[in-house]
DNA sequence: ATGGTAGATAGTCTA
């Protein structure tokens, strides 16, 4: 089964280039970020009638997760645990039955966290470090688990094509880094980094500054896989060239092939 | 160093 992540910057803007691109790359399971509407607005309809069921977590204006899936839903859960107060919808949840058993699949969109020096970076750590609480919980069940999105973290210096502009971001600074590396730890595979060391491997180019004809390119969006998962990693993709379709997303889908039958 | 672009929205905020 194919599981791919993409933050699409607003789903309305961006059915056409969606269908397009599943109907190309053909995945089971996709998890996207910003959204940028609420669950009622979220054009599902385009989606059903390609065979998808479809799991909104939205709100106005901003964020948003959703999960496209051509498998049934057994179990869907929104909003990351701990967060007393926290309005942002930023994490979704599921689990679908394959012909093999169980895969469960979380979709994040990790908070940005710049400017450093206001209150989005420690919401940021904060948000990490709830996640991996969360994700430690997971591990326990011992299930082919992925747990992907957009995770605004550059992890290695590798994964910029210039690593030294990002020195004082969110995105890159030892702290953001050494938070994911936790999250690492706990047990989970970078599903690309597990198929290639190659540098000038990116998933985002900023609409600014030239950056995608430059190719001035980050990897933030990632699949970090459980050892249930990864056992059974076939494939790992980055669907570059959807950056230079008209009115694209700033990021591109990223995805990974498991050998597990759907 | 600065400013550059894009999206939701109707002021600016976010990235």
């Amino acid at each position: 089964m194919r599981i791919a992540t993409w933050n699409i910057n607003s789903i309305r803007l961006r059915v056409d280039n969606m269908i397009t691109w599943l109907n190309e790359t053909r995945p089971d399971v996709v998890c996207l970020q910003e959204i940028k509407c609420q669950d009622e607005q979220f054009p599902r309809e385009a989606f059903e009638g390609l065979g998808y069921n479809v799991a909104v977590h939205g709100q106005k204006g901003f964020n948003g997760v959703a999960v496209l899936s051509r498998l049934p839903f057994d179990e869907v859960t929104t909003g990351l645990p701990g967060g007393d107060g926290d309005v942002q919808s930023r994490f979704i949840e599921v689990v679908v039955s394959t012909a093999e058993g169980v895969v469960r699949v979380c979709g994040l969109y990790l908070p940005n966290g710049n400017p450093v020096d206001s209150e989005k970076y420690p919401y940021k750590l904060d948000w990490m470090a709830r996640l991996k609480a969360h994700v430690a919980g997971r591990l326990a069940f011992e299930e082919p688990l992925v747990v992907c999105g957009d995770f605004n973290v550059i992890p290695e210096p590798e994964d910029a094509a210039h690593p030294e502009a990002w020195v004082n971001d969110a995105l890159f600074l030892p702290q953001t880094r050494a938070a994911f590396r936790e999250l690492l730890n706990l047990g989970l595979t970078d599903a690309l980094r597990a198929t290639s060391d190659a540098p000038g491997l990116y998933s985002f180019w900023d609409y600014q500054a030239g950056a995608w004809p430059k190719n001035n390119g980050i990897r933030i969006d990632h699949l970090l896989l459980s050892p249930q998962a990864s056992d059974r990693l076939a494939a790992v993709g980055i669907d570059k060239h959807v950056r230079s379709w008209e009115k694209p997303s700033d990021h591109v889908p990223v995805w990974a092939d498991l050998a597990i039958r759907a």
